[in-house]
DNA sequence: GATGAATGAGCGTTCATTCAT
DNA sequence: CATGAATGAACGCTCATTCAT
């Protein structure tokens, strides 16, 4: 089995301990248990450290979400739009992804804070000044918002994981509504004009 | 001395270590050391587990958190202005009771499902149902709106607890004029009238 | 059972086990063995890391020695009878406490630096000073020749280490002759008037 | 690639691990890096074990440092020329193969029994015992002064594994002074005649 | 021969918990 | 009540060694 293929699994087996039994439980006996493997010392083997595997689950678990966000928002002609894209195919992305979710608010806390920069945080800023700037968005101060929206995601998000009962459909029109009042400038036709 | 004061007693040392360090470092030995005591064993005496522990910093924390709030919010005299009252008294708090608002953050992970209920979310969708009899609110779905609501002050919380930069005084605006607009029926008098 | 005598239970442990099987074989497992505790944990609760322990060990065994041989030395009169009396005075530990000899041995490459300071060796190079002053000793380099006397020492150690066959007794009486022909002017009264 | 020359290429890379970072760093790891292998399996697959490995490296590097010892007595016309030979050309030794000499020293205690054997000590009493029945050197136990001749050796050695300062040039005066002194008849003719 | 993934024993260490005093 | 030494399970990790390819 190639280095790539091992790395892969036991990230998969990771993401899987994680999505079921929270960080705490997500020793490399569990994980490796989970995948097959004979002895922890394979982890070892593969991974520098500990830190190196949380850092890897918590880059492949990033990449899949943001892969799965990214191709949703690039269809948008707005700030406005990609906004509530964003929202969409985060909400979306729970449903169809539910262990990649998790295991991504599982492991957050513990990724190397070079890992796990702020990089969204920033994006989404940019992305409401943009539509500040376009008129789409009345003049909030847009890295707060950014907090906001990001929140507002984290929160369904940990929702989620905390197993309560949530019906993500609703979640997500509610979320959409939601944001589109408190960014866009209140005209009041566009959340009307939806329907919510 | 009383029971009760120890309790208290390792309660304010764990909520100290929980601020500073986080919850992987909230051994008893450190609980221990902050508190004075010359043994962990006077915890386990007084606490079965270290689980009972947690639970008890939980609600400890959490009653503070309550007292603080609703002492701000029972001024109020309609839903949305208490609605208000809660977002500002949460954000004063966590600006005025730092310690105890991270030590927050950073226990609700781990407090038994049985403690860790989900009364305050129960308690806002109760209130925001009200203002929808009231007629203050627009017509969401308080339960959705509820997790929304108390996502927005769990981000800032994580924000804080994370020791990222952030402007309590001009989050506690933002918050209080992002949720005027996502549940006031869009008159747009409110948000306006408070000259934001 | 008190602090310091578990401490010194469990460097007494590590003393045997280093004489008995070298520093390889100085595990936690094994000398919590020798020392009938139930757990390595325990040596880790008396002593913060295994680094802490080998210097706890090479201490003691570094005051024992010296105190045995310093006891023997500050009767001499002059440096060339104190150097004498070093000799054997080191030589008879050897034999004395072999354990503790043999466990300096083993321990003295793994001691902290700080801890295993080369004391020994300038307090040898200043007696050696003082007896060219003196005029009993001839013109040689002092700190070298430091370097010899210790190195004589430490030879007849790594030989007792080694299990290698030695008289001790012979050991003596020739390591003396030798120090005085190697460091006295050469009117070889000494040498001789000693009966050799 | 030849078996021979595979092996030696190991060696070569062992040597050099010990001599930078001790024996405690030679894993084969580091080794097969050193040595430019791709595989720790390959050391395994050349070498039936670690203890193979270890005295393969001892017999090396103990053939060379003989070689070069060797070379440099044999044109010695008495057994005190021999031994002042052999003092002068173990120093020189260090000063002109630093790595092999440390390598010597790191793993001489890890060397197999057998292996390790007293070749060394056997000879220098032998060539002892010959000074001593050609008139040249007194009347000493000739084991243990081969004992003193091998621990001054090696007191040296041990000093530049340490890397504690150590000026090579004076040290070997300094050591061939000593030893004339030590174990010639006591004329004084010597050691004054060769103006030290 | 050479590779490199896999193995499993052993390591030092931390931790909540227990219990005799 | 309080102490603090003792316990033992679990942890991440390293290492020489094996073996299918």
């Amino acid at each position: 089995m190639t280095e790539q293929a091992r790395r892969a699994q036991i990230v998969a087996a990771a993401v899987e301990v994680l999505a079921e039994g929270g960080y705490a439980a997500a020793s490399f006996k569990r994980i490796a248990a989970v995948a097959g493997l004979s002895s922890t010392g394979l982890i070892s083997y593969h991974f520098k450290g500990k830190q190196e595997l949380v850092d890897a689950v918590y880059a492949e678990v990033t990449h899949v979400f943001a892969g799965f966000v990214l191709e949703r928002m690039d269809r948008g002609t707005g700030a406005a739009e990609e906004l509530r894209a964003f929202l969409t195919a985060n909400v979306r992305f729970m449903a169809e992804h539910r262990n990649h979710a998790i295991a991504l608010h599982e492991v957050r806390a513990h990724a190397s804070a070079a890992t796990a920069g702020d990089g969204d945080h920033r994006k989404m800023a940019d992305l409401l000044r943009e539509g500040q700037r376009a008129g789409e968005f009345r003049d909030f101060d847009a890295d707060t918002m950014a907090v906001f929206v990001m929140a507002l995601r984290d929160g369904v998000l940990a929702r989620l994981g905390n197993r309560a009962e949530i019906d993500l459909d609703r979640c997500e029109r509610e979320l959409v509504t939601m944001v589109e009042l408190a960014t866009t400038r209140g005209t009041g036709t566009w959340a009307g004009g939806h329907g919510r």
